[in-house]
DNA sequence: AAGGATACCGGTAACGTTACCGGTAATGGT
DNA sequence: ACCATTACCGGTAACGTTACCGGTATCCTT
C-alpha cells in the first residue's frame, strides 16, 4: 500500500493519453467552444481516468484569475472567527468562487501590520483574486487585487471595509440597564489597542453621562476578550466595598468569564447581579440564564465581505467603501431591574 | 483613495530597484549563503520598502516545496470542524509550515469522492506539500504530495489515517446508562453512510448485548448529526407509548436537540431522562445541565494530523499508518440513575 | 608572482498553465 | 472550379520564481 509516489499528473500526460495537443486540453477544461463534441468528450474521459486537476499555482500564474477567495485571519478557531467564517461560507456556496482560509496559525495577540501585508501579498496575484482581512493592523496593502477589511483596526481605513456601529450597541446595552435602575455599572473592556474596544467604552462613557451618572475609574476593567482574564477581573469588581449591580461585558466571551466568577463566589445571576454581553455568539444562547447581549451581526460581516470583493473583482465600484452595520439589543434572562 | 491598482511587483522590480540580478533576489530570499552582507541588507531594504512579497504560486510551482500545509473539510464552521481546526492550528503554530484551509463552501451532505480527489490534486503539487482531508468519502488520491486522513469514511483506507475508537466509545456510554439502571434505552444515530456512525450503532448494540437486553427497533432514530433533526428523532422517541429513560445522542449537536425537546417537552433532564452525547464540543460544559458525553479527543485528532503530515513531507516513514485515538467518557450532571 | 581556492553574482532554463497566433481541412457560395 | 469563410487544433511565448551552471574578482598559499 501507499505506493502512489506515481509523479502528479500534468496537462501533458492527459494530452499524450487523449493524443491531441496540451492547447486542446486546456480549451476544454476552460470550455471555450473551439473544440469539436467528439474530442471533448474523448478528453474529459480522459481527464476523469487519470484523476487530473489542473494545478491551481500554474494556472493562476497564467491567466491571472483563478476563481479563488482568500481569507486571512489571526486564529482561525477563536468564536468570532468563526461566526465570520459562518457568513463567508454561506455566501461563497452561493457565488462561482472558492475559498482558501490562510493562517500560520499565530495566536499572539498582536500580529504585526508587517506580517499581514506579506499575507496578503502572498496570497493575492499567484492564487486569489481578492482577499478579505479580518481585524487588520494594518490596512495599506500593495497588492494588485482587491481587498476587503472586516472589523479593520484603524478608524479610516484606505481599503473598502465593513464596521459595526460598537459605540451604539454599547450605548443601548447602557440603556438598557440604567432603565432597569442599575446605577454602579462595571465595565470589563477588551485589548485597549483594539478599535472596537475603545469604541465601545466611549459607548459606555456615554451613557453614563447621558443618565447623568459620574464616570467611576474602579469600575473599569482591562480585559483582553478572553474569559480566563475576564474571570480575575470580575473578582476584582465584586470584592470592591460597593461592588456593580450589574456588569457590561464588551465581547461575550468576556461575559462567560463574568459567569464563571459570578458562580465561584456564589453571586447569583441575575438576581444580584445584571450581566449584558457583545457579539450574541450561538453560544451565548446555552449560557445559563440565557445571555443579554448586544447583536453585531458577525455573520452578516462575513456574508457581505465576500458580496463587496465579488463586486470588486469584477471591477464593478461599491455603493459605499465603509458598509456599516447596524447592531441591536437581544434580551434573554441575564439581567434584573435593580430597586 | 483607494488607487492601488499599481500592479503587483515581483522579484524583478526588487532586483532593479536594489540593482543586482533577480537571482541574487531569489537568494536573499531563500537565505542562501552565497551573498555579500551589504548586498543582503540593501535587498532585504528594498523588499521592505516596496512591500514585496514572493508570489507562493510561482514558487511552488519551481521549487516543488511551498511550507504550506493544505486542509480539506467539508464544512469550516461546523462545531466538528472547529475542534479539529483547533488542534490543527496549535500544532501548526509550532511548526516551520503555514496553513491554508480550503473549502467550496458547500455544505450539502455528500460531497463526492470525485471533488475531493479534485480538491486535493489542486492544492497538492501546486501550492501545499501535503494535505490533511477530514472525513473524506474518498482514500485513494492520485498526488505526488503525502496525504492525511481524519476520521475517513473507509473501513480501511489505503492512505495514512486517524481514527477514534467510536465502538468503544459507545460502549462505554452504554455501560455507564446500563449500570445506571436504564433499560429502555433510545439511540438517535448520524447519517448512517457515515462510518463513524455505524460504528457508534455497533457500540449501543454490543452494549444492550452483554447486558441481556433485547434490541428494540423503535428505540432507534435515525437522525443526521444536526441539532434540528434530532429534535425531531427525539419527539417521536418520547410520545413512544413506552419511552426510553434515557437517550444515546451520536454526538454532541444531536444531544442539544435532545434538550431542545425535552424542554419543549417539559421533560426533566436528569430527573425523567438521562443523555449521553459523543465528541465532548466546549459547549457541552455550557448546556443546563452539563452535558455527559464520550470525548474523542477531536483537538488531538488535528494536532496528530500535522506532526504526522510533516514527517512523511520529509521523507520520514510512520510508526503506524492507522492512528486510533482512545475515546473516554466524561461524566457530567446529564445522568441520573434508573430505579 | 603564479596558481588555485573562494566569495559573490548573473544568465539561462524550467516548473504547468493559458493567451495568442497561425495553419489545415472542410464547408459554403458563386 | 475557385475563393472565402468557418471549424478545429497545434505551436510558441509568457506568467514569477528557483536550480543550476558558469564567470569574474578577490584572497590565500607557497
Amino acid at each position: 500500500m501507499m505506493e502512489q509516489i506515481r509523479k502528479a499528473i500534468t496537462i501533458h500526460d492527459v494530452a499524450a493519453a487523449a493524443g491531441v495537443s496540451v492547447s486542446t486540453v486546456s480549451r476544454v477544461l476552460n470550455d471555450k467552444d473551439d473544440v469539436a463534441a467528439e474530442t471533448y468528450e474523448r478528453v474529459q474521459q480522459v481527464i476523469a481516468e487519470l484523476g487530473y486537476a489542473s494545478s491551481l499555482a500554474a494556472r493562476g500564474m497564467r491567466s491571472r484569475r483563478t476563481n479563488v477567495i482568500g481569507l486571512i485571519m489571526p486564529d482561525v478557531a477563536a468564536p468570532y472567527s468563526v461566526a465570520v467564517l459562518q457568513g463567508i461560507n454561506r455566501a461563497i456556496a452561493q457565488s462561482d468562487y472558492d475559498l482558501i482560509v490562510y493562517t500560520n496559525g499565530d495566536v499572539r495577540k498582536n500580529a504585526s501590520a508587517a506580517q499581514e501585508s506579506y499575507f496578503v501579498s502572498l496570497l493575492n496575484g499567484s492564487i486569489t483574486d481578492g482577499v478579505i482581512v479580518v481585524t487588520p493592523v494594518a490596512t495599506n496593502f500593495s497588492t494588485a487585487a482587491p481587498i476587503v477589511a472586516i472589523d479593520p483596526n484603524n478608524e479610516s481605513p484606505d481599503c473598502p471595509a465593513i464596521i459595526s456601529t460598537n459605540r451604539d450597541g454599547a450605548l443601548q446595552a447602557m440603556n438598557y440597564l440604567i432603565g432597569l435602575g442599575h446605577r454602579r455599572i462595571g465595565f470589563i473592556n477588551g485589548r485597549s489597542e483594539l478599535v472596537s474596544a475603545s469604541r465601545r467604552l466611549r459607548g459606555y462613557r456615554d451613557g453614563l453621562a447621558a443618565a447623568g451618572i459620574p464616570f467611576n475609574e474602579n469600575l473599569i476593567e482591562i480585559g483582553d476578550y478572553t474569559t480566563e482574564t475576564a474571570r480575575i477581573c470580575t473578582h476584582r469588581l465584586l470584592q470592591l466595598d460597593d461592588p456593580p449591580t450589574a456588569i457590561f461585558a464588551a465581547n461575550d466571551q468576556t461575559a462567560m468569564g463574568v459567569y464563571q466568577a459570578a458562580q465561584e463566589r456564589k453571586v447569583l445571576i441575575p438576581e444580584e447581579l445584571s450581566v449584558v454581553g457583545f457579539d450574541n455568539l450561538r453560544e451565548s444562547v446555552f449560557l445559563n440564564p440565557a445571555l443579554t447581549t448586544v447583536d453585531q451581526f458577525i455573520s452578516e460581516m462575513g456574508s457581505i465581505a465576500v458580496e463587496m470583493i465579488v463586486k470588486l473583482i469584477n471591477g464593478k465600484t461599491l455603493e459605499t467603501d465603509l458598509h456599516k452595520i447596524q447592531t441591536q439589543l437581544v434580551i434573554r434572562d441575564s439581567c434584573k431591574s435593580f430597586v
